[in-house]
RNA sequence: GCGAGGGUGGCGGAACUGGUAGACGCGCUAGAUUUAGGAUCUAGUGGGUAACUCCCAUGGGGGUUCGAGUCCCCCCUCUCGCACCA
């Protein structure tokens, strides 16, 4: 293999990406008839560089972008930057630049990774959500909201991050932990901002039932993190004054157990509680040290209980008893009503309260054929049983006592059937410089007053000391703070709180289908044509906080007519990790593989190659350095083959006649190709496994390239078959497939071409080998011609050489036979 | 603890409704070529065995079946999610 033109990956990527940016290949039209298809890829947080396992992400959009141009589709696939957010903002402290300018280094550094993978985008489209352009809408996002009371502010019990110095929604603190530098949360009282999501709880977690093509996993999580479930709101009373106690509880067949009731530290009650209490100092005491526990010692599954009584009692309505009402770590403010009846004969944790604190135990559920007592019981018994000590239900099966007591609580006005949700309002405010100032005006008379559409947006000013971490940056700013009311026209003060960078990201999906536009956020006409997404494609660690903000701004958006679709994504596809070493890759564990050196060495069709061979792509891959040469070597003796071939061939016709006239080999060669079309194919179609689609291509090519053409009909079916392979990879490798394309004398470029058809008579297999098994051990094999018939199939079995070696001497007790496929004798 | 998904050669991974276990690739071995190295090409490559047409082998143990990686029961293990939610 001397003399011929080497594979010059380099040369012939960068001009090919050049032609396909200069034929428009991934611009939309926005006027073409054909059939639409959004694929969307997660927009990327402008973080520096991306590794491989980012790179995963983005060729599988583009593998998925380049297959349905094939297929004949208007192909929407845009990008943009998720530009707003506190790691640009802590790396422009640390490293004393602007986060402007080192957020727009960092995109530019991207984007050119990006370019360089030549995965496609329709880059006039591009969106960045730190540009004003931008986040002007992001805040017409918040006045929308506001407008339908769903964007509200309130003193609350928050998530406090120390490190960062700003506070935290409930889904990005994991482990009790900050989600982004996994220092301990605290718990603090804030006025802060928030979305209603709450009031979209059934309906988020109702409408998951129509995501059918969401991965299960997924929607398990946002069902858990709704966290529906039915109960019953008792209304207990304060013994003292009469004052309602409602609490709620998802067992009432346990009501006539109570045998104490828990209020949360943070439950309002207990001001009025601690008026004239002998032992208040030592009960705020208590509360104090309560409420100063971190969420992980707080939230722990097996943190110690603590509690203490305040000296009060508290009436259960059901049967008039006076009981103990405590205070304790345990019961959660956020919650139910933030006040748990306790009943520890029949729930774990008030069990091992009441055994700690010497509390009296009731038994009112004997489960069948035990009889509990309270004093030998080691655990509280939660199963199923007979109601005891519960009045005039004693007797029933627990159950039906549920219902029983329930209904005589509605009769009587001692409570009602609820649902309580584990959601929680989204916390939108951030106290942080890096993000879209909320369009929030506070006036002495007006009160908090909406900046009007038409001031928008509100700048975020340029400032210079963003390196000073006390207080938030923005309150610092005086040409900021400093206003007139919108409404009275008198000098009032701006917000100061910046927006959660989740919210730009809830809405970008909409905004590339008019990015430029600067009298709306979105055009509804265009939007309705082109949503829902019918592909996205990113990591399973949005399964909660992106993916169910999404959902939630696009119900709203529903509900206030702007859009015609209740959910945004119909498909949701989320790859899996790239691990080395055993590990996710991250900066600090220093495990990141850079695309870089690769597509130096090798070029990005070999990157690209490796990342979609690696294995199925919703899968976690191991990645393997070595491993990446195979495809540069495979595409290498493809190159070489259609060089060698390419002068010959340039001039006859692929093959498209009978199959049946061919010779043996050419024959053999057609008909494979026909059948490696047909697997790839429904492969890509039906499971996105490129791994086998790419392994199918191997195969076939390694007996294509021992194939050597002589006369016409040869050269057509050769011709016929390294076509095929071309475009079967265009998806996969579109750089190499584009020149082998031209190379073959083809027009550019292949994406314009149709995805190759088969024959299926073509594809039909002339010899089968079936084989040939002894009690079910292989034995041998048999070459038969597909239309054999059953008989003779196992007469030739049993005559077979091998097999008579093993039923000699023997009985056969029954021979089974499966159509095209094997012969087993029995024999004893 | 609960829920979901995994466990197949030295490695990444194949195997449709039960029907040839290990496709494809990496690595490895031998040979060819080369001044050498690299690259490339040819052949081989789950384990056992001198060898085989033999035996064993899909985390472990049972079972169903003519036949089990695949179905059923028990157990071990890894990853992820949830976890005092009343």
């Amino acid at each position: 293999m001397h003399n011929e033109t080497p594979y010059n990956f380099s040369e012939l990527e960068s001009k090919w990406r050049e032609y396909w940016e200069k034929c428009g290949l991934f611009r939309m039209q926005p006027d073409s008839a054909k059939e639409k298809f959004y694929c969307l890829v997660m927009f990327p947080y402008p973080s520096g560089t991306l590794h491989v396992g980012h790179a995963r992400n983005y060729v599988l959009g583009d593998v998925v972008a380049r297959y349905k141009l094939m297929k004949g589709c208007n192909v929407l696939s845009p990008m943009g930057w998720d530009a707003f957010g506190l790691p640009a903002e802590n790396a422009a402290i640390k490293e004393n630049i602007h986060p402007a300018v080192l957020t727009s280094n960092n995109i530019a550094a991207m984007k050119r990774q990006l370019l360089s993978w030549g995965t496609g985008y329709d880059w006039a489209r591009e969106v960045t959500a730190c540009n004003p352009d931008y986040y002007k809408w992001t805040q017409w996002v918040f006045l929308k909201l506001w407008k339908k009371g769903l964007a509200y502010k309130r003193k609350a019990a928050v998530n406090w991050c120390p490190s960062c110095a700003t506070v935290l929604a409930n889904e990005q603190v994991v482990d009790g932990c900050c989600e982004r530098c996994d220092h301990a949360v605290m718990q603090k009282d804030l006025e802060q901002w928030f979305f209603k999501i709450t009031d979209y709880a059934q309906k988020l977690l109702d409408d998951l039932e129509r995501l059918e093509h969401w991965p299960e996993r997924v929607k398990t999580m946002q069902r858990n993190w709704i966290g529906r479930s039915e109960g019953v709101r008792v209304d207990f009373r304060m013994e003292s004054t009469g004052e309602l106690l409602p609490c709620f509880t998802t067992r009432p067949d346990t009501l006539y157990g109570v045998t104490f009731m828990v209020l949360a530290p943070e439950h309002p009650v207990i001001e009025t509680l601690v008026v004239g209490n002998p032992r208040k100092e030592e009960i705020l005491r208590f509360v104090e040290k309560a409420r100063n526990e971190s969420l992980i010692e707080r939230s722990a599954a097996n943190a110690p209980k603590e509690g203490i009584f305040t000296g009060h009692y508290a009436i259960n309505p059901v049967n008039e008893e006076k009981v103990q009402l405590w205070i304790a770590n345990y019961v959660l403010m956020e919650y139910g009503t933030g006040v748990v009846m306790a009943v520890p004969a029949h729930d774990q944790r008030d069990f091992e309260f009441a055994r700690q604190y010497g509390l009296p135990i009731k038994v009112v559920i004997q489960p069948e054929g035990e009889s509990l007592s309270p004093d030998a019981m080691k655990e509280a018994y939660t199963g199923d049983g007979v109601q005891v000590n519960s009045g005039q239900f004693d007797g029933l099966p627990n159950r039906a006592a549920m219902e029983k007591i329930l209904e005589r609580m509605e009769r009587m006005n001692q409570g009602k059937r609820d649902v309580s949700y584990k959601l929680r309002d989204w916390l939108i405010s951030r106290q942080r410089y890096w993000g879209a100032p909320i369009p929030i005006v506070y006036c002495k008379k007006c009160g908090t007053v909406p900046v009007p559409e038409a001031d928008l947006p509100v700048l975020l000013p340029d400032i210079k000391d963003f390196r000073s971490t006390k207080g938030s940056p923005l309150a610092k700013v005086e040409d900021f703070i400093n206003t007139r009311c919108p409404q009275c026209g008198k000098s009032a003060r701006r917000e100061t709180d910046t927006m959660d960078t989740f919210v730009d990201s809830s809405w970008y999906y909409l905004r590339y289908l008019s990015p430029k536009d600067d009298k709306r956020a979105f055009d509804s006409g265009t939007v309705n044509k082109w949503l829902p997404v019918d592909q996205y494609i990113g990591g399973v660690e949005h399964a909660i906080l992106h993916l169910l903000y999404s959902r939630f701004i696009t119900k709203v958006f529903y509900d206030l007519g702007l859009v015609g679709f209740q959910e945004p994504f119909q498909n949701l596809f989320t790859q899996g990790m790239i691990i080395k070493d055993g590990a996710k890759m991250s900066k600090s564990k220093g495990n990141v593989v850079s695309p870089e050196a690769i597509i130096k060495k090798y070029g990005a069709d070999t990157l690209r190659l490796y990342l979609l061979f690696i294995g199925p792509p919703e899968k976690d891959a191991e990645w393997t350095d070595r491993a990446v040469v195979g495809g540069f070597r495979f595409l290498t003796r493809l190159w070489q083959k259609v060089i060698r071939h390419a002068d010959e061939l340039r001039p006859v016709k692929k093959w498209e006649g009978d199959v049946t006239s061919l010779p043996d080999d050419s024959r053999r060669i057609y008909r494979a190709t026909n059948r490696v079309i047909k697997e790839v194919t429904k492969d890509i179609e039906s499971s996105w496994h490129f791994n086998t689609a790419i392994a199918v291509v191997m195969a076939l090519f390694n007996q294509v390239e021992r194939f050597e053409a002589g006369d016409t009909v040869s050269k057509q079916v050769l011709r016929h078959a390294l076509e095929g392979v071309t475009l079967l990879l265009s998806p996969f490798v579109p750089h190499i497939c584009e020149e082998m394309w031209k190379t073959l004398g083809n027009e550019p470029t292949i994406f314009r071409q149709a995805w190759p058809s088969y024959d299926e008579e073509a594809a039909k297999q002339e010899q089968l080998e079936i084989v040939l098994q002894v009690n079910g051990k292989v034995r041998g094999r048999l070459a038969v011609s597909p239309d054999a018939g059953e008989d003779e199939i196992k007469a030739m079995a049993l005559d077979d050489e091998k097999v008579k070696a093993f039923i000699d001497g023997k009985t056969v007790v029954n021979v089974i036979s499966v159509r095209q496929k094997l012969v087993n004798i029995v024999v004893k």
